[in-house]
DNA sequence: ATACAAAATTAGACTCGTCTAATAAAATAA
DNA sequence: TTATTTTATTAGACGAGTCTAATTTTGTAT
């Protein structure tokens, strides 16, 4: 998909110009190919070290959570710190030491080294029938709001979900959370949650 | 004691004049003082920061070390890195996870979260005398070259040397490391290892 | 098609940490 | 004490990453 330097740069909190300037340099870096039509594309080099990034940060969250006992909603803005620690061989002795999870506590799939990234089918909770019942399987906003929102609702990753009802007027959910928890979301909620 | 800006300079691998402006930036930041005659000295803020930072880049080389199986000579390049990380709780929690750890892979004390750094009496081997018994607690010079030498001498933390002669021309020690071997020494390596 | 609005881009400036080259100050040797 | 050498300091510049304030381009509604 492409995404115009605007939403980047209100996505980062930096101006546009900032983002522009970015885009120009990573370009002349060869990390990115940029083009008006196209948009701005990872290239060869600039998609290894992404990734390399994204495994990195994944393997933190994990470590963060299961070793340090942080919770849900705090291990994301640590992560990015740890995220560029630099040194060959330490994302896979951290994956190494955790067991080689697959997912992070997110959800997220966790790269493996070669740079595969294992997929999974996810559905929008959003998309999910009436009378149908699914497991949460990712989260697809993980800021701390959303986070303790649904740490307070008792959603985890592997929560059992049904659909009771819809709510046709604005698409609200009435939804039935494990066995304990009937609450009503809001479209916007159930447009954050994917399943299975 | 006091050190000059320019042996900063060599130690950082940076300009004299880098070394100039840092001082004042700081000074001006309050976290150090300086004065030509007394030298640089930390003040309260700048002390704290320091200390916690030392904090953080010994727990992380136990962590290197213990959890992920990094070497020796490795992990104080990488701890470089990560001692920066900046968390309210990161360093706390840490420690518990390693159980409390007093002192860092080379021996050297780890602050306690209240900013006290435990101290210990440390001699240098080249000060014990000939037919003493000793016992390695921590190594004044951390870098690579020396830490594998150490290696191959199967020099550690703990490991007990008798001196059992040192030879008056440069102040070689003959050296038993151990049980198993025997060796001479220069008098810069006897002044590289601290022991009790 | 025109005109307004939104988005992209450029220009110019600022801070940070760094550098080199020049100058000043201090230490040391003769 | 003076000359020489070393060290400290200042001056001016640069690249990175950022900003604000134009300006240009693009998109859209009438």
């Amino acid at each position: 998909m492409k995404i115009s330097p605007t939403a980047i740069a209100d996505e980062m909190g930096v101006s546009a110009a900032s983002v522009i300037d970015m885009i120009k340099k990573l370009s002349e870096k060869k990390l990115i190919s940029y083009d008006k039509v196209k948009g701005a594309k990872l290239l060869e080099r600039g998609q290894k070290e992404a990734v390399a990034i994204i495994r990195n940060h994944r393997l933190w969250e994990v470590f963060l959570l299961e070793k340090l006992n942080y919770s849900w909603d705090e291990i994301h803005d640590i992560a990015e710190q740890l995220e560029h620690v630099k040194h060959p061989e330490l994302a896979d002795r951290l994956d190494v030491f955790l067991g080689h999870p697959e997912y992070d506590p997110h959800g997220d799939p966790i790269p493996k080294s070669n740079g595969e990234i294992p997929t999974t089918v996810k559905t929008l909770l959003s998309e999910i029938e009436i009378g149908k019942s699914c497991r949460v399987v990712a989260v697809k906003d993980t800021s701390s709001v959303f986070l303790q929102y649904l740490e307070q609702l008792s959603v985890n990753i592997g929560t059992k979900i049904k659909v009771l009802d819809i709510v046709p007027f604005d698409n609200s959910m009435l939804l039935q959370i494990g066995k304990e928890i009937k609450t009503t979301v809001s479209k916007r909620f159930a447009e954050s949650l994917l399943v299975d």
